[in-house]
DNA sequence: TTGTATGCGTTATCAG
DNA sequence: CTGATAACGCATACAA
């Protein structure tokens, strides 16, 4: 048998080559003839260290390919590293530039960003919770209205935590929304000042807050003008763009059809473009329409759609400062943020 | 002063009631009077603990809200924790899919996946390349041709990476493709079929070799039809909508005007279908157009378009499983692997 | 300016 | 089955 080093720690053998993926500081401090805490400084705070030293020590490391593990300077230093951004659908057009908006300020703060789909599925969201409860994500943004499965509204209340797009009142956190209520009533009174009375309404899924709200809107704006809620002109939609097809069909094959339809979202408004198509229909000449988000197939659709813009970008910037400032400050600086939209006129709507 | 503990390393004095995310394996051990090798065997090996301990040490982590801090886990078992998925564009329609495949594979593996939009800058190469390098992420999924800023191809050549739907030969690195060439051509074929002699290419940017191979279809499929190249059948594009709609028109303007276009995306066939438009020329009447990848806007476009199909989602398991073979067995088993696309039949393509 | 020693939170090893 | 102890890789307080 071979001799071991005598101190405990000490390596067996200073292996031949290690895989420059698993070099340590202290083979670059051996290389060098410093100590490990050398390596350290000249890497990390190179004004503290003897400008030869320094170059030496840094002329091997790069030699060596050595790169510190990061892991190991997190588990000492505690700053946070990242953030998780959690969304249902990875393939909605709407969080595409979020998550960018989010990014450029987390990447500003020298924080990186993960993304996580979750499907909608518990198992899936509580994979990602186990993330930010093993504190291997220091901040969450969340974009869709409720906790993920895995953490509970306790542990939500005194952690980094921000609601994005959508509201959920009864967990008290931080939130960066737009006010879809009073935005829904602009799109309708944008159409009502265009002459419209008989709108019809392809709604979200219901059982998300945001559709509730965009509906609110509706049924504001038509209270407001004096106008009668009438269940027929009520589509239950789902967002997409095959749902909002079909409600267009249904809607306008009414005996009294309505010379309008505000839709919850922008891609049930195109799918309604072509619902109306099927019909025989053309948009606008035969009935307006009016979406809400402003996705880019708003502005490339036939017509190009005359819509609501949530300023995505800031909604997703605002997010991730709001998130940095809960994690420097700590969650007592909990805020509601609340941003303009902005309607975008395009040719989807004609004035009767 | 009060006493300080009298082991070294002892805390200083039992904190009265620390935040729940800042317990730590020796909180729950002292309340449970058992060591913390006990507290971490009772939590993530069960079957190694009596029953009565383990139960209470569960009971009491429970009860505190412990979670194991994720960071400390990793420096001490070195398994591969994450995947990180590069993108230059994370608002390309193409991708969100690609991601899904990838996180399915890698949560199956009980990896997470971080993605990052590089915006094609190489300062925000850099900095995820450092996550990479740094070990805080154990395998690189790239989206686009090249290595990022920061990784050196012989660092790569050693490093679970695979590059996705768009290939670098001169790198020799893992890869997930699918056949650009051969589709194109395909591609090519199926409006020869139909009769279509004259027939324009809106390329797309042709730094990127995954335009260069499209187009080297084109050329392919012109060739072995005995047609000729003409220059003035090839229009630049950038596989934006926007460029599309003009290069249609400006391939449209031509005297001798081509019956059909070949497209290297949808998003710029679906900007040729408004292109022609704009000249009054109707799709697929006037102009037959046919694309590329199959995005979500193809079957919503007016007409819907006949495109190739890439297997995207497939695209992106393929590349998160190669990646945890990789990470599994080393790099040794680099491999290329090409998957089957699928030609699209909808209206933009008539026969004449 | 540099080195020594320690601890971040966890788990593997080994002895009891 | 359980506990003591030593790492994992790094950064810092402190001593020299």
């Amino acid at each position: 048998m071979k001799d071991k080093a005598a101190k405990p720690g000490g390596r067996a053998a200073p292996a031949q080559k290690r895989p420059a993926h698993r070099l340590t500081m202290a083979d670059v401090a051996r290389r060098a003839g410093v100590s490990t805490a050398t390596v350290s400084r000249a890497l990390t705070r190179p004004d503290q260290v003897n400008e030869k030293t320094r170059d030496l020590v840094r002329g091997i490391a790069e030699e060596l390919g050595f790169r510190p593990n990061l892991i190991g300077r997190q588990l000492r230093v505690r700053a946070a590293t990242s953030l998780l951004i959690l969304v249902q659908d990875l393939d909605n057009p709407f969080y595409a530039e979020l998550i960018k908006g989010a990014e450029a300020v987390a990447r500003a703060n020298h924080l990186s960003v993960m993304v996580g789909g979750t499907d909608g599925l518990e198992e899936v969201e509580q994979l990602y919770s186990e993330q930010f409860l093993g504190r291997r994500v220091d901040g969450l943004v969340i974009l869709f209205g409720h906790l993920p499965a895995g953490i509970s509204p306790k542990m939500a209340e005194h952690s980094p935590i921000v609601l994005v797009s959508e509201d959920n009142p009864a967990l008290n956190l931080s939130s960066v929304l737009v006010d879809n209520v009073g935005w829904a009533e602009r799109a309708m009174g944008y159409l009502m000042e265009r002459g419209h009375r008989r709108i019809a309404h392809i709604t979200g899924p219901l059982a998300r807050i945001i559709s509730r709200q965009r509906q609110e809107g509706y049924w504001n704006a038509l209270a407001k003008a004096g106008l009668p809620q009438d269940p027929a002109l009520e589509a239950l939609g789902d967002f997409s763009f095959e749902r909002g097809r079909a409600a267009a069909r249904e809607l306008l094959s009414l005996p009294d059809r309505p010379t309008a339809i505000f839709c919850a979202n922008d891609e049930a408004a195109v799918g309604a473009i072509l619902g109306a198509a099927d019909l025989g229909l053309s948009v606008p000449s035969d009935v307006s329409l009016i979406g809400f988000d402003d996705i880019m197939l708003a502005q490339i659709s036939q017509p190009p759609l005359t819509t609501i813009r949530q300023p995505r970008q800031q909604m997703g910037a605002a997010a991730a400062q709001l998130l940095i400032d809960m994690i420097e400050h700590g969650p007592g600086k909990r805020a509601h943020k609340q941003l303009d939209c902005e309607l975008i006129e395009r040719s989807s709507v004609r004035s009767i």
